[in-house]
DNA sequence: ACCTGAACACCGTTCAAGT
DNA sequence: ACCTGAACACCGTTCAAGT
């Protein structure tokens, strides 16, 4: 066939499918992303540097909704707290691509805008510059656990005979379906009042 | 060759493998850790259900050396954390398999005894039945998001040119090698702060 | 520059056959 | 019960060949 006059392909179309594929199978192969689209397997590699490439793409399509906007207005601990529930949900959307996006670095131009205007934000509220990617650091795992919890099994424990773990099973019982959403609630308030109280201690030591 | 006198494999062995595999390249494949213990593919079939069954493994050897006993000595408050920080360091010490560990429930016996007995320590504290899974998610979900991201690249927002993000870059030079453990600590500390304050406000509300 | 067709080395998994 | 050898369908990736 040869060079089409038009372009069959181009990345968000890669990427756009590629998410297709992990929300409804939770995984995908380049070879099905190609077949989908109607072309050869080989072809999405002149597009894509390999499958980390298409993992890129996915991050991108995840992340695609989200505004960093919302960074700039109110004082910083409530900027922080509604970026981060944005953030938790952009990923709750497509719960499958969770793991896939975990371990491969971050290069997605929009997502490091993200976290440029979080670091600058943390600056500016007077946190010391030592004190600023541990706190961002913080705040990310706490997202990023939160996100792979809800992309995770129904029930993360199987309880094998009952009478193995009673209190185990009988608490597992008692929750309702806010689990992780609670869990989400309790971790980002305790994480956030301590940022406070580091900052309200390290003002008053500068004042002494 | 037909059947042995004594068994070439056992589980054991099979976990010991393929974790190996993992600490030193990343990965396991179902062929390598045969080819490593000098027997055929097939035959590891004979004693495993599928790679998902030698990822089971991987998570017994990982948390092999963990000791549930640190959970009965103390305030509940102290027990959690000393549990948690022998969690995290239990997968600290195989970070690459941390994320493999992430995605499939948990059916190891000996990991399902740590939750049942954290669920009853958080009982016995005095903390409202449906509070209890919350707790133990968010706790849950802190160590292991604080170990993935040990497990993740050196750097894990790769700014392309610096001018696109020069805060993150300049606040990334000022980070020092303590980056994981500070948020780690951070995040730990917050939550169990707000888990207290959570136990002395229900108490509070009970005595009105 | 972009797509095809064919190739390569490799996986996970199954199964009949042997002792 | 446990191991082998061979097979199956499938991957990720590369590359010459075409327009």
């Amino acid at each position: 066939m040869g060079r089409p006059k038009k372009a069959l392909l181009d990345r968000t179309r890669i990427g756009r499918t590629a998410l297709e594929l992990v929300d409804e199978t939770g995984d995908f192969t380049v070879p099905e992303v190609a077949r989908r689209l109607g072309v050869q397997t080989a072809s999405v590699y002149h597009h894509v540097e390999g499958r980390a490439g298409v993992i890129e793409l996915l991050r991108e399509q995840v992340v695609a909704g989200l505004d960093a906007g919302t960074l700039a207005t109110g004082p910083w601990d409530v900027a922080l707290e509604v970026w981060a529930r944005s953030y938790r949900a952009a990923f709750a959307a497509h719960p499958r691509a969770i793991a896939m996006l975990m371990t491969s670095p971050v290069r997605a131009v929009r997502v490091i805008e993200h976290y440029e205007r979080v670091v600058s934000l943390l600056g500016e509220a007077g946190f010391a510059p030592a004190a600023v990617m541990p706190i961002v650091t913080g705040l990310d795992n706490i997202v990023l656990g939160s996100a792979l919890d809800m992309s995770a099994p129904e029930v993360m424990w199987i309880v094998g005979e009952e009478s193995r773990a009673p209190r185990l099973a009988e608490a597992q019982a008692a929750t309702g379906p806010d689990r992780a959403d609670l869990a989400f609630d309790l971790t980002l308030a305790g994480f956030l009042a301590h940022c406070r109280e580091l900052l309200a201690s390290k003002g008053r030591a500068a004042e002494a």
